[in-house]
DNA sequence: TACTACATCTCGCAT
DNA sequence: ATGCGAGGTGTAGTA
Protein backbone atom coordinates (compact mmCIF):
# COMPACT_ATOMS: atom_id res chain seq x y z
CA UNK A 1 0.00 0.00 0.00
CA UNK A 2 1.45 3.48 -0.41
CA UNK A 3 2.35 5.26 1.83
CA UNK A 4 0.82 8.72 1.72
CA UNK A 5 -2.59 6.94 1.42
CA UNK A 6 -2.16 4.87 4.59
CA UNK A 7 -0.99 8.37 5.87
CA UNK A 8 -4.21 9.87 4.73
CA UNK A 9 -6.65 6.73 6.10
CA UNK A 10 -4.85 7.44 9.53
CA UNK A 11 -5.54 10.98 8.92
CA UNK A 12 -9.58 10.80 8.22
CA UNK A 13 -9.61 7.84 11.16
CA UNK A 14 -8.12 9.94 13.40
CA UNK A 15 -10.17 12.80 12.40
CA UNK A 16 -13.84 11.15 12.58
CA UNK A 17 -13.02 8.37 15.44
CA UNK A 18 -13.01 5.57 13.39
CA UNK A 19 -12.09 2.12 14.07
CA UNK A 20 -8.67 1.49 12.28
CA UNK A 21 -7.00 -1.88 11.37
CA UNK A 22 -3.89 -2.56 9.28
CA UNK A 23 -1.76 -5.18 8.70
CA UNK A 24 2.19 -4.21 8.51
CA UNK A 25 5.76 -4.93 8.79
CA UNK A 26 7.01 -3.18 11.65
CA UNK A 27 9.42 -3.07 15.31
CA UNK A 28 8.22 -2.30 18.54
CA UNK A 29 9.46 -0.66 21.21
CA UNK A 30 7.62 -0.23 24.40
CA UNK A 31 8.80 1.64 27.94
CA UNK A 32 6.27 2.22 30.84
CA UNK A 33 5.61 -0.20 33.33
CA UNK A 34 7.98 -2.41 31.95
CA UNK A 35 10.34 -2.04 28.73
CA UNK A 36 10.11 -4.33 25.92
CA UNK A 37 11.46 -4.78 22.29
CA UNK A 38 10.05 -6.52 19.26
CA UNK A 39 12.10 -6.95 16.11
CA UNK A 40 10.61 -6.66 13.19
CA UNK A 41 7.74 -8.66 11.85
CA UNK A 42 4.20 -8.97 9.96
CA UNK A 43 1.19 -7.76 12.41
CA UNK A 44 -2.21 -6.50 12.73
CA UNK A 45 -2.61 -3.05 13.84
CA UNK A 46 -5.83 -2.10 16.01
CA UNK A 47 -6.56 1.62 16.56
CA UNK A 48 -9.92 1.97 18.27
CA UNK A 49 -12.19 5.15 18.48
CA UNK A 50 -10.95 5.52 22.23
CA UNK A 51 -7.52 5.72 21.49
CA UNK A 52 -6.82 1.43 22.33
CA UNK A 53 -4.13 0.19 20.93
CA UNK A 54 -4.00 -3.07 20.16
CA UNK A 55 -0.88 -5.22 18.39
CA UNK A 56 -1.53 -8.81 17.13
CA UNK A 57 1.16 -11.16 15.94
CA UNK A 58 -0.17 -13.57 13.65
CA UNK A 59 -0.82 -16.46 16.28
CA UNK A 60 -2.17 -16.23 20.10
CA UNK A 61 -4.63 -14.92 21.29
CA UNK A 62 -3.18 -11.82 23.81
CA UNK A 63 -1.84 -8.39 21.72
CA UNK A 64 1.65 -8.29 22.34
CA UNK A 65 2.29 -4.54 22.73
CA UNK A 66 -0.90 -2.41 23.38
CA UNK A 67 -2.21 0.86 25.28
CA UNK A 68 -5.45 1.63 27.28
CA UNK A 69 -8.08 3.87 26.57
CA UNK A 70 -6.85 7.33 26.28
CA UNK A 71 -4.09 6.60 24.59
CA UNK A 72 -2.81 9.46 22.48
CA UNK A 73 -1.47 8.22 18.78
CA UNK A 74 0.43 9.88 16.19
CA UNK A 75 2.00 8.94 13.36
CA UNK A 76 4.98 10.98 11.71
CA UNK A 77 6.39 10.38 8.33
CA UNK A 78 10.23 9.65 8.22
CA UNK A 79 12.52 8.99 5.40
CA UNK A 80 12.46 5.58 4.99
CA UNK A 81 9.82 4.18 7.49
CA UNK A 82 6.57 5.85 9.09
CA UNK A 83 6.34 5.99 12.82
CA UNK A 84 3.49 5.66 15.05
CA UNK A 85 3.70 6.96 18.49
CA UNK A 86 1.62 6.10 21.24
CA UNK A 87 1.64 8.22 24.63
CA UNK A 88 -0.56 7.20 27.92
CA UNK A 89 0.43 9.74 29.84
CA UNK A 90 -1.49 8.86 33.28
CA UNK A 91 1.45 6.01 33.76
CA UNK A 92 4.40 7.77 31.52
CA UNK A 93 3.94 4.70 29.27
CA UNK A 94 5.15 4.96 25.48
CA UNK A 95 5.18 2.60 22.58
CA UNK A 96 6.58 3.28 19.20
CA UNK A 97 6.23 1.38 16.23
CA UNK A 98 8.01 1.37 13.26
CA UNK A 99 6.35 0.84 10.15
CA UNK A 100 8.28 -0.70 7.05
CA UNK A 101 5.45 -1.80 5.10
CA UNK A 102 1.68 -1.41 5.43
CA UNK A 103 0.09 -4.20 3.47
CA UNK A 104 -3.58 -3.06 3.77
CA UNK A 105 -5.88 -1.10 6.08
CA UNK A 106 -9.68 -0.25 6.50
CA UNK A 107 -11.07 1.98 8.80
CA UNK A 108 -15.01 2.25 9.80
CA UNK A 109 -17.26 4.15 12.29
CA UNK A 110 -18.32 1.41 14.29
CA UNK A 111 -21.92 2.30 16.29
CA UNK A 112 -22.58 -0.22 18.90
CA UNK A 113 -24.11 0.46 22.61
CA UNK A 114 -24.75 -2.98 23.41
CA UNK A 115 -23.26 -5.14 26.72
CA UNK A 116 -22.42 -8.57 27.07
CA UNK A 117 -25.41 -10.05 29.66
CA UNK A 118 -23.27 -12.79 30.82
CA UNK A 119 -24.02 -15.98 33.75
CA UNK A 120 -22.16 -18.36 35.62
CA UNK A 121 -20.39 -16.39 36.91
CA UNK A 122 -19.13 -16.36 41.03
CA UNK A 123 -22.30 -14.16 42.10
CA UNK A 124 -23.93 -16.14 40.63
CA UNK A 125 -22.69 -19.14 42.62
CA UNK A 126 -22.88 -17.44 45.75
CA UNK A 127 -27.34 -16.82 44.88
CA UNK A 128 -27.12 -20.67 44.36
CA UNK A 129 -25.83 -20.99 47.62
CA UNK A 130 -28.18 -18.49 49.59
CA UNK A 131 -31.12 -20.33 47.64
CA UNK A 132 -29.87 -23.76 48.10
CA UNK A 133 -28.14 -23.33 51.93
CA UNK A 134 -28.00 -27.61 52.17
CA UNK A 135 -25.78 -27.47 49.85
CA UNK A 136 -23.45 -26.55 52.79
CA UNK A 137 -25.18 -28.06 55.39
CA UNK A 138 -28.56 -29.28 56.88
CA UNK A 139 -28.30 -26.35 59.44
CA UNK A 140 -26.57 -23.68 57.56
CA UNK A 141 -28.71 -20.67 57.38
CA UNK A 142 -27.58 -18.04 55.57
CA UNK A 143 -27.63 -14.22 56.42
CA UNK A 144 -25.90 -12.06 53.17
CA UNK A 145 -24.04 -12.68 50.39
CA UNK A 146 -21.11 -10.46 48.50
CA UNK A 147 -20.37 -8.51 51.78
CA UNK A 148 -18.66 -5.69 50.42
CA UNK A 149 -18.70 -3.43 53.30
CA UNK A 150 -18.35 -4.29 56.95
CA UNK A 151 -15.89 -6.94 56.92
CA UNK A 152 -14.57 -7.47 53.61
CA UNK A 153 -15.65 -8.87 50.66
CA UNK A 154 -17.02 -12.46 51.90
CA UNK A 155 -18.80 -14.31 49.31
CA UNK A 156 -21.74 -15.79 51.47
CA UNK A 157 -22.01 -15.25 55.33
CA UNK A 158 -24.38 -17.10 58.06
CA UNK A 159 -24.28 -19.25 60.48
CA UNK A 160 -25.05 -22.55 61.58
CA UNK A 161 -27.32 -23.87 64.75
CA UNK A 162 -25.13 -24.17 67.60
CA UNK A 163 -24.10 -20.54 67.74
CA UNK A 164 -21.49 -20.40 65.05
CA UNK A 165 -20.65 -18.22 62.32
CA UNK A 166 -20.00 -19.23 58.70
CA UNK A 167 -17.82 -18.04 56.41
CA UNK A 168 -17.75 -19.33 52.89
CA UNK A 169 -15.84 -18.58 49.83
CA UNK A 170 -16.95 -19.59 46.72
CA UNK A 171 -14.37 -20.75 43.51
CA UNK A 172 -15.72 -21.35 40.38
CA UNK A 173 -13.05 -23.72 39.35
CA UNK A 174 -9.91 -25.40 40.94
CA UNK A 175 -9.31 -23.97 44.23
CA UNK A 176 -5.81 -23.61 45.33
CA UNK A 177 -3.39 -21.92 47.53
CA UNK A 178 -4.34 -18.43 47.13
CA UNK A 179 -8.45 -19.09 47.79
CA UNK A 180 -7.62 -20.70 51.06
CA UNK A 181 -5.21 -18.12 52.20
CA UNK A 182 -8.09 -15.91 51.14
CA UNK A 183 -10.72 -17.87 53.37
CA UNK A 184 -8.18 -17.90 56.01
CA UNK A 185 -8.28 -13.70 56.30
CA UNK A 186 -11.62 -13.83 56.06
CA UNK A 187 -12.22 -15.61 58.96
CA UNK A 188 -9.15 -14.31 61.14
CA UNK A 189 -11.03 -10.54 60.13
CA UNK A 190 -14.62 -11.65 61.18
CA UNK A 191 -13.06 -13.44 64.56
CA UNK A 192 -11.32 -10.38 65.24
CA UNK A 193 -13.77 -8.05 64.75
CA UNK A 194 -16.73 -10.02 66.29
CA UNK A 195 -14.33 -11.10 69.39
CA UNK A 196 -14.98 -15.19 69.43
CA UNK A 197 -13.41 -18.28 68.05
CA UNK A 198 -16.76 -19.63 66.98
CA UNK A 199 -16.28 -18.79 62.96
CA UNK A 200 -16.27 -21.87 60.42
CA UNK A 201 -14.38 -21.25 57.16
CA UNK A 202 -16.15 -23.48 54.06
CA UNK A 203 -14.48 -23.25 50.75
CA UNK A 204 -17.01 -24.13 48.17
CA UNK A 205 -15.66 -25.19 44.48
CA UNK A 206 -16.10 -27.79 42.06
CA UNK A 207 -12.68 -29.27 42.62
CA UNK A 208 -9.86 -28.46 45.01
CA UNK A 209 -6.35 -28.87 44.41
CA UNK A 210 -4.29 -31.70 46.98
CA UNK A 211 -1.90 -28.80 48.60
CA UNK A 212 -5.30 -26.34 49.47
CA UNK A 213 -6.95 -29.30 50.82
CA UNK A 214 -4.04 -30.16 53.75
CA UNK A 215 -4.08 -26.45 53.99
CA UNK A 216 -7.64 -25.72 54.24
CA UNK A 217 -7.48 -28.80 56.96
CA UNK A 218 -4.85 -27.30 58.73
CA UNK A 219 -6.69 -24.28 59.36
CA UNK A 220 -9.59 -26.87 60.66
CA UNK A 221 -12.00 -25.37 57.62
CA UNK A 222 -14.01 -27.91 55.50
CA UNK A 223 -14.37 -28.14 51.79
CA UNK A 224 -18.11 -28.58 50.20
CA UNK A 225 -18.29 -29.96 46.63
CA UNK A 226 -20.36 -27.30 44.91
CA UNK A 227 -20.41 -26.86 40.96
CA UNK A 228 -21.58 -23.53 39.53
CA UNK A 229 -24.67 -22.87 38.18
CA UNK A 230 -25.33 -22.70 34.91
CA UNK A 231 -28.03 -21.39 32.72
CA UNK A 232 -30.12 -25.05 33.00
CA UNK A 233 -29.75 -25.17 36.55
CA UNK A 234 -30.44 -21.64 36.71
CA UNK A 235 -33.67 -22.31 34.70
CA UNK A 236 -35.03 -24.63 36.73
CA UNK A 237 -34.46 -22.56 39.45
CA UNK A 238 -36.33 -19.78 38.29
CA UNK A 239 -39.00 -22.04 37.03
CA UNK A 240 -39.09 -23.69 40.79
CA UNK A 241 -39.27 -19.84 42.61
CA UNK A 242 -42.11 -18.39 39.96
CA UNK A 243 -44.23 -21.89 41.06
CA UNK A 244 -44.35 -21.24 44.88
CA UNK A 245 -46.11 -17.55 43.79
CA UNK B 1 -19.78 -6.10 1.55
CA UNK B 2 -21.83 -8.46 -1.13
CA UNK B 3 -22.08 -11.76 0.95
CA UNK B 4 -21.35 -14.07 -1.89
CA UNK B 5 -17.87 -12.17 -1.56
CA UNK B 6 -17.13 -12.26 2.21
CA UNK B 7 -17.98 -16.05 1.99
CA UNK B 8 -15.35 -16.55 -0.50
CA UNK B 9 -12.58 -14.09 1.38
CA UNK B 10 -13.67 -16.60 4.22
CA UNK B 11 -12.93 -19.73 2.55
CA UNK B 12 -9.42 -18.56 0.84
CA UNK B 13 -8.48 -17.13 4.58
CA UNK B 14 -9.16 -20.16 6.17
CA UNK B 15 -7.95 -23.03 3.65
CA UNK B 16 -4.30 -20.30 3.61
CA UNK B 17 -4.30 -19.66 7.22
CA UNK B 18 -4.19 -16.24 6.72
CA UNK B 19 -5.10 -14.20 9.32
CA UNK B 20 -8.83 -12.53 8.58
CA UNK B 21 -10.56 -9.38 9.92
CA UNK B 22 -13.47 -7.38 9.03
CA UNK B 23 -16.07 -5.17 10.05
CA UNK B 24 -20.16 -6.51 10.61
CA UNK B 25 -22.77 -6.07 11.94
CA UNK B 26 -23.99 -9.28 14.48
CA UNK B 27 -25.04 -10.68 17.39
CA UNK B 28 -22.85 -13.13 19.19
CA UNK B 29 -23.74 -16.10 21.63
CA UNK B 30 -21.12 -17.98 24.19
CA UNK B 31 -21.62 -20.78 26.07
CA UNK B 32 -18.36 -22.77 27.84
CA UNK B 33 -16.95 -21.49 31.10
CA UNK B 34 -20.11 -19.17 31.54
CA UNK B 35 -23.33 -17.99 28.97
CA UNK B 36 -22.96 -15.28 27.91
CA UNK B 37 -25.36 -13.05 24.98
CA UNK B 38 -24.29 -9.62 23.06
CA UNK B 39 -27.06 -8.10 20.85
CA UNK B 40 -26.76 -6.93 18.08
CA UNK B 41 -24.41 -4.09 17.22
CA UNK B 42 -20.85 -3.12 14.80
CA UNK B 43 -17.94 -5.06 15.87
CA UNK B 44 -14.47 -6.28 14.58
CA UNK B 45 -14.12 -9.76 14.29
CA UNK B 46 -10.72 -10.90 13.79
CA UNK B 47 -9.60 -14.66 12.99
CA UNK B 48 -5.71 -15.62 13.28
CA UNK B 49 -3.86 -18.39 11.61
CA UNK B 50 -4.26 -20.65 14.58
CA UNK B 51 -8.03 -20.43 15.24
CA UNK B 52 -8.03 -17.95 17.75
CA UNK B 53 -11.26 -15.77 16.95
CA UNK B 54 -11.59 -12.31 18.39
CA UNK B 55 -14.57 -9.75 18.74
CA UNK B 56 -13.69 -6.31 19.58
CA UNK B 57 -16.44 -4.04 19.90
CA UNK B 58 -15.62 -0.21 19.11
CA UNK B 59 -14.07 0.90 22.44
CA UNK B 60 -12.59 -0.72 25.55
CA UNK B 61 -9.13 -2.93 25.09
CA UNK B 62 -10.43 -6.48 25.73
CA UNK B 63 -12.40 -8.28 23.25
CA UNK B 64 -16.21 -8.83 24.03
CA UNK B 65 -15.92 -12.48 23.05
CA UNK B 66 -13.24 -14.78 22.41
CA UNK B 67 -12.15 -18.39 21.37
CA UNK B 68 -8.22 -19.98 22.54
CA UNK B 69 -5.92 -21.25 19.58
CA UNK B 70 -6.90 -24.59 18.51
CA UNK B 71 -11.05 -23.57 17.99
CA UNK B 72 -12.57 -24.56 14.84
CA UNK B 73 -14.23 -21.94 13.05
CA UNK B 74 -16.97 -22.78 10.33
CA UNK B 75 -19.32 -20.09 8.50
CA UNK B 76 -22.26 -21.21 7.46
CA UNK B 77 -24.85 -19.36 5.18
CA UNK B 78 -28.46 -18.92 5.82
CA UNK B 79 -31.32 -17.18 4.10
CA UNK B 80 -30.79 -13.98 6.16
CA UNK B 81 -27.56 -14.06 7.33
CA UNK B 82 -24.29 -15.70 7.73
CA UNK B 83 -23.14 -17.53 10.87
CA UNK B 84 -19.78 -17.75 12.28
CA UNK B 85 -19.48 -21.03 14.45
CA UNK B 86 -16.84 -21.44 16.86
CA UNK B 87 -16.05 -24.62 18.75
CA UNK B 88 -13.32 -24.72 21.68
CA UNK B 89 -13.45 -28.53 22.01
CA UNK B 90 -11.51 -28.99 25.36
CA UNK B 91 -13.60 -27.10 27.07
CA UNK B 92 -16.97 -27.57 25.48
CA UNK B 93 -16.91 -23.46 24.22
CA UNK B 94 -19.40 -22.32 21.81
CA UNK B 95 -19.43 -19.41 20.10
CA UNK B 96 -21.94 -18.56 17.27
CA UNK B 97 -22.04 -15.39 15.28
CA UNK B 98 -25.02 -13.92 13.46
CA UNK B 99 -23.63 -11.19 10.67
CA UNK B 100 -26.35 -9.59 9.52
CA UNK B 101 -24.17 -6.84 7.35
CA UNK B 102 -20.23 -7.11 6.30
CA UNK B 103 -18.93 -3.96 5.96
CA UNK B 104 -15.78 -4.72 4.86
CA UNK B 105 -13.16 -7.33 4.73
CA UNK B 106 -9.40 -7.75 4.37
CA UNK B 107 -6.88 -11.10 4.75
CA UNK B 108 -3.17 -11.38 4.90
CA UNK B 109 -0.69 -14.23 5.40
CA UNK B 110 1.74 -12.74 8.11
CA UNK B 111 5.23 -13.67 8.77
CA UNK B 112 6.49 -13.23 11.94
CA UNK B 113 8.66 -15.62 14.40
CA UNK B 114 9.73 -12.84 16.65
CA UNK B 115 9.49 -13.18 20.40
CA UNK B 116 9.62 -9.88 22.58
CA UNK B 117 12.09 -8.91 25.16
CA UNK B 118 11.15 -7.91 27.83
CA UNK B 119 12.72 -6.33 31.14
CA UNK B 120 11.58 -5.06 34.56
CA UNK B 121 9.49 -8.18 35.77
CA UNK B 122 9.39 -9.63 38.77
CA UNK B 123 12.45 -11.88 38.12
CA UNK B 124 14.45 -8.82 37.52
CA UNK B 125 13.38 -7.67 40.55
CA UNK B 126 14.29 -10.77 42.62
CA UNK B 127 17.48 -10.23 41.03
CA UNK B 128 18.45 -7.08 41.71
CA UNK B 129 17.57 -7.51 45.38
CA UNK B 130 20.09 -10.89 45.14
CA UNK B 131 22.63 -8.30 42.97
CA UNK B 132 22.47 -5.80 45.45
CA UNK B 133 21.47 -7.75 49.27
CA UNK B 134 22.09 -4.37 51.02
CA UNK B 135 18.31 -3.49 49.80
CA UNK B 136 17.32 -5.76 52.58
CA UNK B 137 19.61 -5.67 55.26
CA UNK B 138 23.37 -5.37 56.43
CA UNK B 139 23.90 -8.58 57.08
CA UNK B 140 21.25 -10.31 54.57
CA UNK B 141 23.03 -13.33 52.57
CA UNK B 142 21.00 -14.62 49.50
CA UNK B 143 21.45 -17.78 48.93
CA UNK B 144 19.13 -18.66 46.33
CA UNK B 145 16.43 -17.03 44.17
CA UNK B 146 13.22 -18.34 42.12
CA UNK B 147 13.41 -21.30 43.73
CA UNK B 148 10.76 -23.55 42.13
CA UNK B 149 11.95 -26.81 43.66
CA UNK B 150 12.42 -27.48 47.30
CA UNK B 151 10.41 -24.92 49.35
CA UNK B 152 7.93 -23.51 46.72
CA UNK B 153 8.41 -20.97 44.91
CA UNK B 154 9.89 -18.26 46.52
CA UNK B 155 11.31 -15.18 44.90
CA UNK B 156 14.41 -14.71 47.36
CA UNK B 157 15.85 -17.14 50.07
CA UNK B 158 18.93 -16.51 52.14
CA UNK B 159 19.92 -15.69 55.90
CA UNK B 160 21.09 -13.05 58.19
CA UNK B 161 24.05 -13.57 60.20
CA UNK B 162 22.20 -14.27 63.25
CA UNK B 163 21.19 -17.37 62.41
CA UNK B 164 17.75 -16.81 61.13
CA UNK B 165 16.42 -17.93 57.62
CA UNK B 166 15.21 -15.65 55.60
CA UNK B 167 12.16 -15.92 52.85
CA UNK B 168 11.40 -12.91 50.63
CA UNK B 169 8.49 -12.04 48.76
CA UNK B 170 8.81 -9.47 45.85
CA UNK B 171 5.96 -7.17 44.14
CA UNK B 172 6.33 -4.98 41.02
CA UNK B 173 3.60 -2.54 42.96
CA UNK B 174 1.93 -2.15 45.57
CA UNK B 175 1.78 -5.14 48.13
CA UNK B 176 -1.53 -6.33 49.11
CA UNK B 177 -3.34 -8.14 51.58
CA UNK B 178 -2.99 -11.69 48.79
CA UNK B 179 1.12 -10.83 48.63
CA UNK B 180 1.04 -10.70 52.32
CA UNK B 181 -0.98 -14.09 52.72
CA UNK B 182 1.75 -15.73 50.06
CA UNK B 183 4.52 -14.58 52.21
CA UNK B 184 3.07 -16.40 55.20
CA UNK B 185 2.61 -20.12 53.37
CA UNK B 186 6.23 -19.47 52.50
CA UNK B 187 7.67 -18.78 55.73
CA UNK B 188 5.16 -21.23 57.43
CA UNK B 189 6.35 -24.16 54.94
CA UNK B 190 9.60 -23.44 55.39
CA UNK B 191 9.36 -23.40 59.48
CA UNK B 192 7.59 -26.77 58.84
CA UNK B 193 9.97 -27.93 56.25
CA UNK B 194 13.26 -26.97 58.44
CA UNK B 195 11.53 -27.59 62.04
CA UNK B 196 12.25 -24.54 63.31
CA UNK B 197 11.02 -20.88 64.04
CA UNK B 198 13.90 -18.92 63.08
CA UNK B 199 12.82 -17.93 59.87
CA UNK B 200 11.82 -14.29 58.69
CA UNK B 201 9.82 -12.75 56.29
CA UNK B 202 10.17 -9.78 53.76
CA UNK B 203 8.05 -7.76 51.95
CA UNK B 204 9.63 -6.11 49.39
CA UNK B 205 8.09 -3.89 46.87
CA UNK B 206 7.49 -0.03 45.89
CA UNK B 207 4.72 0.30 47.83
CA UNK B 208 2.41 -1.35 49.91
CA UNK B 209 -1.29 -0.94 51.32
CA UNK B 210 -2.30 -0.19 54.93
CA UNK B 211 -4.23 -2.92 55.24
CA UNK B 212 -1.45 -5.49 54.14
CA UNK B 213 1.40 -3.51 56.34
CA UNK B 214 -1.17 -4.07 59.36
CA UNK B 215 -1.27 -7.42 58.71
CA UNK B 216 2.28 -8.06 57.61
CA UNK B 217 3.28 -6.50 60.60
CA UNK B 218 0.71 -9.23 62.63
CA UNK B 219 2.75 -12.08 61.35
CA UNK B 220 5.80 -10.30 62.72
CA UNK B 221 7.14 -9.69 59.04
CA UNK B 222 8.76 -6.67 57.59
CA UNK B 223 8.23 -4.47 55.05
CA UNK B 224 11.33 -3.22 52.60
CA UNK B 225 10.64 -0.25 50.35
CA UNK B 226 12.07 -1.65 46.60
CA UNK B 227 11.61 -0.19 43.34
CA UNK B 228 11.61 -2.31 40.53
CA UNK B 229 15.08 -1.83 38.57
CA UNK B 230 14.70 -0.22 35.45
CA UNK B 231 11.77 2.44 34.88
CA UNK B 232 13.07 5.82 35.11
CA UNK B 233 17.25 4.42 35.09
CA UNK B 234 16.27 2.99 31.64
CA UNK B 235 14.59 5.42 30.62
CA UNK B 236 17.04 8.14 31.66
CA UNK B 237 20.05 5.84 29.99
CA UNK B 238 18.61 5.78 27.00
CA UNK B 239 17.84 9.32 26.27
CA UNK B 240 21.19 9.78 27.43
CA UNK B 241 22.62 7.25 24.58
CA UNK B 242 20.54 8.60 22.21
CA UNK B 243 22.03 12.14 22.80
CA UNK B 244 25.26 10.80 22.46
CA UNK B 245 24.82 10.03 18.90
C1' DT C 1 -2.08 -33.00 32.52
C1' DA C 2 -2.49 -30.47 36.91
C1' DC C 3 -0.64 -27.03 40.02
C1' DT C 4 1.36 -22.66 40.93
C1' DA C 5 2.20 -17.83 40.42
C1' DC C 6 3.08 -13.72 37.20
C1' DA C 7 0.85 -10.25 34.17
C1' DT C 8 2.82 -3.66 30.81
C1' DC C 9 -2.69 -8.22 33.66
C1' DT C 10 -7.84 -5.58 32.84
C1' DC C 11 -12.08 -4.41 34.88
C1' DG C 12 -15.53 -2.95 38.22
C1' DC C 13 -16.89 -1.52 42.72
C1' DA C 14 -16.50 0.73 47.02
C1' DT C 15 -14.14 3.85 50.05
C1' DA D 1 -7.12 8.15 43.47
C1' DT D 2 -6.54 3.88 46.05
C1' DG D 3 -7.72 -0.64 47.80
C1' DC D 4 -9.53 -5.01 46.80
C1' DG D 5 -11.07 -9.01 44.39
C1' DA D 6 -13.01 -11.28 40.07
C1' DG D 7 -11.90 -12.78 35.38
C1' DG D 8 -15.21 -17.03 30.13
C1' DT D 9 -8.82 -14.23 32.99
C1' DG D 10 -4.16 -15.88 29.69
C1' DT D 11 0.53 -17.57 29.90
C1' DA D 12 4.71 -19.77 31.37
C1' DG D 13 7.32 -23.03 34.16
C1' DT D 14 7.49 -27.34 36.50
C1' DA D 15 6.36 -31.89 38.48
Amino acid sequence: MERAAFVREFGKAKASHEMLVFFCECEITYSGRAEAFLPKGDRLVVVKQDGVLLIHQPVNGNPINYLKAGGELTLEENDHHLSLHGRYTPNKEFIDVEIFKVYGAMRRPLEDGQKQTLSGNEADMSDHIRDHPELIGKDFKPVSREEHTKVGFVDVFGHDGKGNLVVIECKRYTAGLAAVSQLHRYVEKIRQLKGTKNVKGVMASPKIAPNALEMLKGYGYEWKHVHPPMRHERHERKQKSLGEF
